[in-house]
RNA sequence: GGGCCCGUGGCCUAGUAUGGAUAGGGCACUUGCCUCCUAAGCAAGGCGUCCCAGGUUCAAAUCCUGGCGGGCCCGCCA
């Protein structure tokens, strides 16, 4: 693209900017690889026929290509131009670049030096996951791939919500009935537990009065409450975590509310709010004696009800806006990090996470210039207002570089989850991994019956997790999933087996191969129309990846993270090698055929397993 | 009352930021292809008022205005 750039920036004397703008890939690969629409353009600046000028700059562009062999030829069809690139010149440089990159192809350091702070999934550690949490998360650890592939340094954390109600529900439940999870996965045996305090909790005053007498207590370190919750809360998170491990998704820190709460970090955020002209303790009307952000002034949120937002409650405590605010500054260092970790424990990728704790060490985080909240997208709002109250504190620039990853529910056809009403049953991700898993597993033993049990269990877990992990990733991510068993369990089509295959197609060709070195493979001979779809779609790998890196902006409802474009371009590459393989017989072709056709193998296979490793779906090479 | 998101064949969905060539996929349906690197595949076929109405433009699924339908948000709650 950008070769191309230059020479039309030279024969149509406009600037590279304006060149690399109107380029585009044409709807039919039969019209050219690469278009201008620039023609357009200059006939709105110059009061000409859009024709004429393209009939113009491409006489200019017939002699300069004679000095770029990239460019083969040059057609003009009214106002458009298009261009055909010499195939062989393309494979040579793709298939050279790729091979050399290797598994840093797709990597690019435009990012470098940037680093970032992510928060997900933060679920309450009173159920298992279900299969809404399941999106926030592996949008999470996706962006932080994606991200992580632009250059940044990304920084993954998780908030672990342990003072809550439904925290002290389930420990004022605990406390009294000392009935255990038995076989049950701790946290889906506190999911069934919450459910049942549900009702004991809603008919009964003194249960109720009860669970705030807990509720108190779990903010006092040496009470019984507070050490049933530690103990109940450690092993609910330990349970989540192996959800989460079976999706290849680990963090680097958990945040637990507890710590939050001894740390001192809510009174450093008070002082310095209560510093700032907006924020105030009005001295009449309802709100006297609360520390309350004036909003009044800000456009956006002049027509709420009452614009003056509590962050401090008259009798001292924060509400949930107050705290996000003040973790939203520890987040960026400015206030300096109260926080003690220690080990929480060590994840199967050998990596550990720590969380923060009374009893631990300080750590050096850093300092961070992004911060990512993955947050369902009904939060907008107050994630804004999150940010603008950063904004009224003097720091404008932590502002600008919060966002809010929003996305929408996941639900089912006429309901959504509930933790309250239970009806997240049946649709944890656990369950739902363990279906996609038991299904794969009969797609294997159907194609690998003399196979391992072994290797059947593996592969079918890896076609699993792929597969769920792309079904929460190929929608946009402001797009209501509705979950339907016969979606998540499609393994043709649109969907990860699918990209999977493709790569076991690939492997298998290379180990059937005899060994063949790049240097003597002619990979001009790579020009048949297979070839070259398949080779123009690696190319663009690296540029897909920014694309989504650059389209991270603000907008109202929050930041738009196009998981989707990743996911279809993967998608795209699959089907492109998919035609390849049909149409394209590698080891039976002609040696010097053969030679080419294995690079481009190799060369489709690192770009596939490459993609998948940023969408976090596993590679299988036989299935 | 104010704000946000979504609306594209029977179902799901891309494309909307930055207007551009015949609206691209998948599922389901019909047909053909395993003596040939794995058929979780490939090839071919039918299926469309891009929610509606105006407007801007040489050009609108895309931008603007006004509607309609669905979802969500506007607590000293959590």
């Amino acid at each position: 693209m950008d070769r191309v750039a230059g020479i039309l920036t030279k024969s149509a004397s406009v600037d590279l900017v304006t060149a690399l703008e109107n380029l585009e890939i044409p709807p039919d690969s039969k019209l050219g690889d690469v278009a201008t629409t620039i023609s357009f353009r200059l006939a709105k600046e110059r009061k000409e026929n859009p024709t004429k000028i393209a009939t113009d700059i491409s006489k200019k562009l017939e002699k300069a290509i004679k000095r770029e062999p990239l460019v083969e030829r040059v057609d003009v069809k009214g106002p458009y131009i298009n261009l055909f690139l010499s195939r062989g010149h393309l494979a040579d440089i793709v298939i050279r670049e790729v091979i050399r990159s290797n598994e840093d192809y797709g990597k690019s350091d435009e990012f470098k030096g940037q680093r970032a702070l992510m928060e997900y999934p933060a679920v309450n550690p009173s159920k298992p996951w279900h299969i809404g949490h399941t999106r926030n998360a592996v949008l999470g650890d996706t962006l932080g791939n994606v991200l992580e592939a632009a250059g940044y340094d990304v920084i993954r954390t998780d908030y672990i919500n342990n003072l809550g109600l439904q925290i002290a529900q389930l420990v004022w439940k605990l406390m009294k009935d000392k009935s255990s999870p038995g076989d049950e996965k701790y946290d889906h045996y506190l999911g069934h537990l919450y459910v049942e305090v549900q009702d004991a909790f809603e008919k009964d005053q003194k249960v109720q009065s009860e669970i705030r007498a807990v509720s108190r207590g779990l903010e006092v370190l040496e009470s019984e409450a507070a050490k049933t919750s530690e103990n109940m809360v450690t092993e609910c998170v330990k349970a989540q975590n192996q959800t989460a491990y079976r999706l290849g998704i680990y963090h680097d820190y958990q945040i637990w509310e507890s710590a939050i709460a001894h740390s001192g970090l809510l009174e450093k955020a008070r002082k310095m709010m209560l510093e700032c002209e907006s924020i105030f303790t009005p001295e009449n009307g309802e709100k006297v004696g609360c520390i309350v952000a004036d909003l009044r002034t800000i456009e956006e949120f002049k027509d709420m009800k009452d614009p003056l937002k509590v962050l401090f409650r008259s009798d001292g405590t924060r509400t949930y806006t107050g705290a996000d605010v003040a973790t939203q500054m520890w987040k960026f260092g400015i206030i300096e990090d109260p926080f003690l970790y220690k080990e929480f424990e060590c994840q199967p990728n050998g990596e550990s996470v720590y969380r923060t704790a009374v009893d631990g060490s300080e750590r050096d985080l850093g300092i961070v210039n992004l911060v990512f909240n993955i947050i369902g997208s009904e939060q907008a709002q107050p994630q804004r207002l999150v940010y603008t109250v950063l904004r009224l504190l003097g720091y404008n620039e932590q502002s600008d570089n919060s966002h809010h990853i929003a996305y929408e529910f996941v639900g089912l056809e006429d309901e959504d989850f509930s933790g309250r009403e239970g009806t997240w049953i049946g649709y944890s991700c656990d369950e739902v991994l363990d279906k996609a898993e038991a299904l794969a597993r009969e797609e294997v033993d159907k194609r690998n019956p003399e196979e391992s049990d072994d290797f059947k269990n593996e592969v079918a877990a890896k076609v699993g997790t792929g597969a769920v992990r792309y079904l929460l990733l190929k929608s946009s991510p402001d797009r209501k999933i509705t979950f339907r068993w016969d979606d998540a369990l499609d393994f043709n089509g649109d969907a990860a087996p699918y990209l999977q295959y493709s790569i076991a197609r690939a492997q298998r060709i290379l180990e059937k191969a005899e060994q063949v070195s790049g240097s003597e493979a002619d990979l001009k001979l790579l020009a048949a129309e297979a070839e070259f779809a398949l080779i123009k779609a690696i190319a663009r790998f690296p540029e897909e990846i920014l694309e989504v890196v650059r389209g991270l902006k603000k907008e109202t409802w929050g930041t738009g993270f196009s998981s989707n474009k990743i996911a279809s371009y993967a998608y795209e590459l699959a089907t492109l090698f998919s035609r390849f393989y049909d149409s394209c017989p590698v080891l039976k072709a002609e040696a010097d055929f053969k030679a080419a056709r294995l690079e481009l193998v190799k060369a489709f296979r690192t770009t596939m397993v490459n993609c998948l490793g940023i969408l976090g779906i596993p590679v299988v090479e036989r299935m």
